[in-house]
DNA sequence: GCGTAAGGTTACTCAGCGGTAGATAAGGCG
DNA sequence: CGCCTTATCTACCGCTGAGTAACCTTACGC
């Protein structure tokens, strides 16, 4: 059993299954997120990963299979990430604060996996539009139950100006579109981009349960 | 539901070569939009157009000038829109509000234009990036210009909560992201979108504006 | 040892699509 | 009417890339 460490570089070690299955996946999520869904080719996420196409077929399946795998498995992580963020127990605002913070603190982790789940999922459509808008959802959700709360707690009566669930979205949207943004802007910190946003937003929103509006005036 | 969009039975006339042009950018921006950039193929469009493939070839260039085209004719509208729709001689909060309805506006009348610019546009890299990020930038420009005016006008001097690009990326992605959001709930006017947008970002703006932030307390 | 299943590969098929060559019809102009 | 120009079509080519068949090879239980 005295083998040779260094027996000829090309011939890979056999691994078991688990572990091809991630090398795949991350291989899949480089690839996809560089080149998009349609111009990523199975020969180059193969060529990636360290192994052969069969495999990746025998192991996750046809291109869109491995296309939903890699959105499955990047949406629970960056679910996973918010969610362990949030300390159930504090204001609403701190609640959005926490929240924002670890969703910009999953985006410069894991860059990749936020550029297939934001930019490629969303264009492609047929099954994985479904995927990502439940993800999607979730957030908006999530917000819209915190936005609700925190006007209900103030009392604050449903009216033109308010739509818990189009306020959410446009959080979430304009949180969306700052990472985006940031991918292009590295210079800032995570802290600073969620504080930019609390203060646009939460500032606003108080307003709003004041009973402060904007209207338009006559011009 | 699908309507028959082919051409009438009788063969093409000859039109004049603007004509033809424009029929084929048409057609393309349907197609483009509907399957996005890959999956769209040019046999499709030369059908939808009623017109024959190499006659997309002589007038237009090949896939990557077509998409290019397209995205350009539909960009030049978007601004025109938002442009004409502005009065500049208002108070900042008006030309804001007079530009979001008109994105709105933009968007509800031209709906495959927009899914072109916004979803199919970015993802695709190469040449296209360029001529959407531009577009961006230009609407960012024109948003921090105002946001950064009226700061200015307050006396607002720069701090770690304010930065008028940032804003004004969060604000114009904000837009961005619920004019997506609009695609599937459109029983809201685009009156009342842009009313939310203005009640979250305005107000907000006007606290940091005053000098009230928001901080995160101990929890 | 040795059979067998799981890990792994090479080398192929085949459809779809971007792009083009070459034929055809339609007008204008003497 | 004949002739040239230009608009337009039919029919094809070649490549790229998804998916597969058939084969090899190591580990390990018995």
């Amino acid at each position: 059993m005295t083998e040779d460490v260094r027996r000829s570089p090309e011939r890979a070690k056999r691994l078991p299954r688990a572990v091809r299955e991630k090398q795949i996946l991350d291989a899949a999520v480089a690839v996809f997120s560089r080149h998009g869904y349609h111009s990523a080719s199975m020969d180059e996420i193969s060529d990636v990963a360290g192994v052969s196409k069969p495999m990746i077929y025998s192991y996750l399946g046809a291109k869109e299979d491995l296309f939903i795998h890699c959105i499955r498995r990047e949406a629970g992580r960056l679910l996973q990430a918010v969610q362990t963020g949030i300390k159930p127990d504090v204001p609403p605002d701190m609640q959005l604060w926490h929240g924002l913070r670890s969703f910009y603190g999953f985006v410069a982790e894991y860059r990749e996996s936020w550029t297939v789940l934001h930019r490629q999922a969303l264009t492609v459509g047929g099954p994985f539009a479904g995927e990502v808008d439940a993800l999607r959802s979730k957030a908006i959700e999530l917000v819209s139950g915190l936005v609700v709360s925190a006007g209900a707690r103030k009392g604050l009566a449903e009216q033109a100006e308010f739509s818990g669930e189009g306020l959410a979205a446009a959080l979430v949207g304009a949180a969306e579109s700052l990472a985006d943004w940031w991918l292009d802007h590295s210079d800032v910190s995570d802290g600073v981009l969620a504080s930019w946003l609390m203060n646009l937003i939460w500032l606003g929103f108080n307003d709003l349960v004041e009973g402060e509006v904007w209207r338009p005036t006559e011009s």
